[in-house]
DNA sequence: GTTCTAGAAC
DNA sequence: GTTCTAGAAC
């Protein structure tokens, strides 16, 4: 199976033929796998079922052709791409205080110019620190700010938007968005500019770090326990071990 | 996606 | 001299 096409092969599957490693949940329209690279902590895709819709598999493969396709189609497929994708989000969340004792951001969006067939909402944590992350065009197709990670709730705007809004976003110019991915490395906490990958990694991690002690005065302040189970393998219940074992097998199938 | 590598950056 | 990037080949 070519990478290329992988998530189409995954959206015609039946979710009880997956390994658990591969899928982390289903809902009647969608799947939830574990991103096979994950950029983030956390980091899972939700695809459209094929045979749960009416629209065409190559409808179905890219949020460009989705919307080129029938308008208010595109709208309940995307609408119930996001009811899973909040299901997912407070999944991440429950594990991120469960590892880490707090919560930060997760971002939920699509990716304007993919380079895999078939339609995939991205839901991760808003850290980049991943070994995974190893390139600058995978930093700047997750930068929150840059234009090419489409963040869910613009994209459900447009269909609400006026109909010339909607057109343009459509059209968006392919050119445009790869040059986006050659642009600089700027942090996305502090928006400083990072000479290098190496470098930029280390800041992100600092920046994550610094969420953490923050996060851990602030339980302290309120009297709660200020020990955290640590993120390694001793300290986590069978369960997550588990879950972690998941995505470490899962980094064998997904995502380009 | 990874590996390899030329050449740029430091 | 070493580190890093980015394009080609797979």
């Amino acid at each position: 199976m070519s990478h290329l096409k992988i998530l189409q092969s995954y959206a015609k599957r039946s979710p009880e033929s997956f390994p658990a490693s591969i899928l982390f949940g289903h809902s009647a329209k969608n799947i939830t796998i574990f991103d096979g690279f994950p950029k983030s902590k956390f980091h899972f895709l939700v695809l459209p079922r094929a045979s749960e819709t009416d629209l065409s598999l190559s409808d179905l493969g890219s949020l460009h052709a989705l919307l080129k396709a029938d308008k208010s189609k595109a709208k309940e497929v995307v609408a119930a791409l996001a009811d899973d994708a909040r299901g997912v989000r407070g999944d991440i969340e429950r594990e991120m205080v469960k590892h880490y004792g707090f919560k930060w951001d997760v971002w939920t969006g699509f990716h304007a110019a993919p380079s895999m067939v078939h339609l995939h909402l991205h839901v991760l944590s808003a850290d980049l620190c991943s070994d995974k992350l190893k390139h600058k065009k995978h930093y700047n197709s997750f930068h929150p700010k840059l234009g090419f990670f489409l963040h869910l709730d613009d994209v459900l705007s447009w269909f609400d938007a006026e109909p010339t809004y909607y057109e343009h976003m459509v059209s968006m110019k392919k050119l445009h968005l790869l040059i986006v991915l050659k642009e600089g490395l700027t942090c996305f906490h502090c928006y400083k500019e990072m000479k290098n990958i190496p470098i930029l990694k280390d800041h992100l991690q600092e920046e994550w770090d610094k969420l953490a002690t923050k996060a851990s005065r602030k339980r302290k302040r309120k009297g709660e326990s200020a020990d955290v189970a640590v993120p390694e393998e001793k300290g986590l219940s069978d369960q997550e071990k588990t879950l972690k074992r998941a995505k470490s097998e899962a980094t064998e199938n997904v995502e380009a």
